[in-house]
DNA sequence: AGGTGCACTGCAACGAGTTGCATAGGTACG
DNA sequence: CGTACCTATGCAACTCGTTGCAGTGCACCT
């Protein structure tokens, strides 16, 4: 349902490939909107058809052919009457919860290390956020329109890992403490 | 992936029918792992030719008849290879990012409120999870095993909807001195 | 008497997301 | 010289998840 608009925005900021878009997917909108490069191209060919985008075939040399996409009017007023659409409020969908829940069904010690990992890889993230927010927004209290947006969108992937992180301390701290 | 290995766990604690199955993914388990009646009948099905659930035909008066189904050994076996095998962390998914990163495409004003409306959704599910941790965990620190485990997964829940609730302020705080 | 809601199962169709593969030239590494 | 990775697009097949519908019988409300 909304691939489509987060490629909207994402092409609206500045037009691009497919390809282009799939590396921007991978890097920050995709942190908070993750797509393949699969996906990708078969929304972009519906949005076509569907004249919400226009592509130019880019003819290069030494690397294939490729697609540039731009938005068109139509893309732009579907854009802005999603904007004004009510959105479902996210779901949490998370296998460690289950897992976990199920600990006791298997080896609590196995699940325990599992979480660990899981930490290890969310404190990861959590500084690569910090690192964008630190490079890209140094001031953020003069932030406005656009860029503030970005910044707040940055927020909250970083207060979603911190949080993540402070919930594994309490499972681990709390599973360590009950098999002693 | 995962929705057989939810079952498992949920049927484990107690053996139940699909509708069964579908109120409790209503309730705790699918605050994590939400799952429909449909889902939760064809996952049954796929478990039960597998072998690793058993279904008992239960003939009601006054309601339909219902399969009651409970763990067998293959799926107790299969529960145990999946606790050990490592879990993809979980990937956050939201559109309401992804509404905010476009926002100047469309009306701030509306994804402003937008956003409240999100505040308050959140806000409603933290107070139930509060209220789950009060009566049913009144004394965590005298929690031992799978009744610690259910815990701190409630406890992930809490803390994921505080996080999205600080968030949502701290957007809605900004938005508004930048439209002033 | 009629409508709504609950308990219970299920089909059928669709849309979203994943995975594997194909093609094809260029560059970089050992 | 072979291997592997990067740019670039795409097909095919699959699983997962959603939505709409259907049937049965009881209980409750108006």
């Amino acid at each position: 349902m909304a691939l489509e608009h987060a490629i909207l925005v994402s092409l609206t900021e500045r037009a691009g490939s497919g390809y282009e878009l799939a590396r921007r997917f991978d890097r920050s909108i995709g942190y908070f909107w993750p797509a393949t490069h699969q996906q990708i191209y078969r929304v972009l060919r519906r949005m076509d058809e569907a004249g919400w985008v226009k592509h130019t075939e880019i003819a290069q040399d030494g690397r294939p052919d490729k697609k540039v996409y731009r938005v068109a009017a139509a893309g732009r007023a579907e854009l802005s009457r999603w904007l004004a659409e009510p959105e479902d409020p996210a779901i949490l969908r998370d296998g460690l919860g289950v897992k976990l829940r199920g600990a006791s069904l298997g080896s609590v010690d196995l699940v325990l290390r599992e979480i660990e990992r899981h930490r290890a890889e969310h404190a990861t993230r959590r500084e690569v956020y910090r690192g964008i927010q630190k490079r890209d927004f140094p001031k953020p209290a003069t932030l406005h329109g656009r860029d503030l947006h970005q910044y707040l969108v940055l927020r909250g992937g970083i207060r979603a890992e911190e949080s993540f992180v402070a919930w594994c301390d309490e499972v681990i701290d709390a599973l360590r403490k009950d098999s002693r």
